[in-house]
RNA sequence: GCGCCCGUAGCUCAGUUGGAUAGAGCGGCGGCCUUCUAAGCCGCGGGUCAGAGGUUCGAGUCCUCUCGGGCGUGCCA
């Protein structure tokens, strides 16, 4: 159950009984404990509107609400707020319904299904995936595994760089200085070294960069051997992606990069053209915006075919939007993309809504890599960590750190739980933080395993399950029907995070902030571990105990259930 | 030039879309392992929310300006 939602309802309908005006009741979780548990703030403002006092107005709702089962007091502060106190028998019933709800820990569906297309990762197969690359593929996995949770249908697409301008150098390049066993071996380290060697020969001769648009016309025209050359970067990149992606535990539905859309451009721009949305400026066909107030201040258009006949990405985008929305036939598509593209989107979304696509189209976008100088990584210099190099020091650290904790893990054990603790530090790092913000690469924070990290979350999980472990006990077979009693500060504390659970996940389901989970596992994982520290749980008496265990083992499901939610394993012992 | 974003503790960041006395982690200092995993717990110290105005019952949050930083900006993706 959504309590906010729910308390929130209470509260608008309280109002109305108390004003007879629909007013929004503004809902917030308490900030200071003395505030009560949640905090009405919507009274002031309706107040204002009504010309009533807002204290004689508060008083009437607070009264009205004070009845309700769910609330113990409700009283009126301050200039107008409402303190609403849970009432303790209310919370350990839903307490109760959540330990009941092994399938989804309480947390109900979306009443309106979308179905929804997640465009993610898409890593450009010329070029070494890094650190950069990775947040795309982290975020979109955990959206995807997010809103498949909360009851969306969700398409995962792969929408691979495959295609543009570069091929050309890289067929000449593959012909000059290619290896058909490297690329084979390590394709896109390959790749990366031709297209570097292709495009250095191309700058010093002109005929060389000649070639490589003769080339790249003719791969364009269905050009069996250049044809045949392409496809063979495609697949062997295609094995050492799916090679990281396996490490990182991400998968997708479709991998429809660019090249897939290609046959279909010619139409879009005529069709653009046809109707009036683009027309031709300087040679090249484009798209303006003078219509859009905040687009035409940029006075810049979208470009949909340069005056040398080629398409652009721009094009290749809006091709592939209608594709989700004609064969896909979805009604909403997150692009999970640098916020630096951020223009390039709002100009995309324009047109498709010039195209009358009413789809809802969302850039998800995230803040860049940057250095530990702020700065942004550069990508040219050989500087940069690989991805796979990383995931490795984030293994070998995790290891390390299981052999020098006393843990009683064999060997095998440890190799085992090196990578899911390893790349869950790595993983939550990223999900840890608002999207939004840039994004301070540093090499020892990644592979922190202290304070709000994923490794913390996992030994809080850990821990419960060792509790089960010793006392002999199946968290499945405790029952969740007998009564509890919680007591203790760090017990009510717990119970009242507890319930949070599902408002949370909706919440960030909505918002596409896969931090709001982090911030709630965090800070439920702070208060088991105060909780652990102050109350014995084997060893408490009956009535505690059972109370104790319930508490425990939903706590291990909201981590793990969170942490899964997010692409990240628990495992039982670490 | 124009547009977008950012500036919160020494460092890295939250801050529930305008709510009450601004919070965490890391680092620092001091405690806690014969008791369910010390990757932990408890405590202390740390702030002109860049600055100045404005809007109102109420501003870190909204509007204007200033300073500082980042990013984007017609034929790359």
């Amino acid at each position: 159950m959504r309590i906010e939602h729910y308390l929130d309802e209470l509260a608008a309908e309280a109002i109305m009984k108390a004003s007879g005006v629909a007013a929004p009741a503004l809902l917030r979780r308490a900030k200071d404990p003395s505030f009560g548990d949640y905090q009405i703030n919507g009274v002031m403002p309706l107040a204002k509107i009504a010309g009533k006092p807002p204290r004689e107005l508060a008083r009437s709702i607070a009264e009205n609400l004070a009845s309700q089962e769910a609330i113990s007091r409700a009283e009126v502060a301050g200039p107008g707020f409402i303190n609403l106190h849970l009432s303790l028998d209310w919370i350990c019933k839903q307490l109760r319904s959540m330990g009941a709800d092994a399938k989804r820990d309480g947390v109900p569906l979306v009443e309106k299904a979308d179905k929804i297309v997640v465009d993610f990762s898409s890593p450009n197969i010329a070029k070494q995936m890094h650190v950069g690359h990775l947040r795309s593929t982290i975020i979109g996995d955990a959206l995807i595994r997010l809103l498949r949770f909360v009851g969306h249908e969700v398409i995962g697409d792969n929408h691979l760089g495959d295609w543009g301008t570069q091929f050309g150098l890289l067929i000449v390049g593959m012909r000059r200085f290619g290896s058909r066993d490297e690329l084979k071996r390590n394709p896109i380290e390959e790749l990366g070294r031709i297209y570097k060697l292709a495009n250095a020969a191309a700058k010093q001769d002109e005929a060389v960069a000649d070639q490589a648009r003769l080339e790249l016309a003719k791969l364009q025209a269905g050009d069996g051997e250049n044809r045949e050359i392409w496809k063979s970067f495609l697949e062997t990149s295609r094995v050492e992606l799916e090679r990281i992606y396996g490490r990182l535990g991400v998968s997708f539905d479709t991998w429809l990069g660019e090249s897939f859309y290609q046959d279909m451009l010619d139409d879009v721009v005529a069709d653009l053209v046809k109707r009036g949305i683009a027309r031709e400026d300087g040679g090249a066909v484009c798209v303006f915006f003078d219509d859009i107030s905040e687009l035409a201040a940029l006075k810049t258009p979208l470009i949909v075919q340069k005056k040398d006949g080629a398409f652009l990405y721009a094009t290749t985008d809006i091709a592939t939007a209608l594709y989700r929305r004609d064969h896909l036939l979805a009604n909403r598509v997150l692009y999970v993309v640098d916020q630096r593209q951020s223009l390039h989107f709002r100009q995309l979304f324009a047109v498709m809504a010039k195209l009358g696509v009413t789809m809802r189209l969302e850039h998800i976008g995230f803040g860049s890599v940057l250095g530990t100088d702020n700065k942004p990584l550069k990508t040219r210099e050989g500087n940069l960590i690989s991805l796979s190099e990383l995931l490795d020091r984030a293994e070998e650290r995790a290891a390390e750190r299981m052999r020098c904790e006393g843990l009683n893990l064999s060997a095998q054990q440890i190799s085992d739980l090196a990578p899911i603790v390893g790349i869950g530090a790595i993983k939550y790092v990223d999900l840890q933080q608002n999207r939004l913000s840039d994004y301070q690469f540093d090499w020892d924070k990644m592979i922190s395993f202290k304070g709000n990290s994923g490794p913390y979350l996992q030994y809080a999980h850990a821990r419960i399950q060792a509790v089960f472990r010793k006392g002999g006990i199946e968290p499945k077979s405790l029952m969740t029907d007998t009564p509890l009693y919680i007591e203790h500060d760090t017990e009510i504390a717990l119970a009242k995070q507890l319930i949070c659970f599902a408002d949370t996940i909706h919440q960030a389901a909505e918002t596409s902030y896969p931090h709001l989970i982090c911030d709630h596992l965090y800070s439920l994982a702070r208060l088991f571990s105060s909780f652990y520290e102050q109350c014995p749980v084997l060893k408490a008496e009956p009535k505690q105990r059972t109370t104790r265990l319930l508490l425990s083992s939903i706590v291990s499901r909201q981590i793990k259930r969170g942490l899964a939610l997010l692409g990240i394993e628990a495992p039982n012992r670490m």
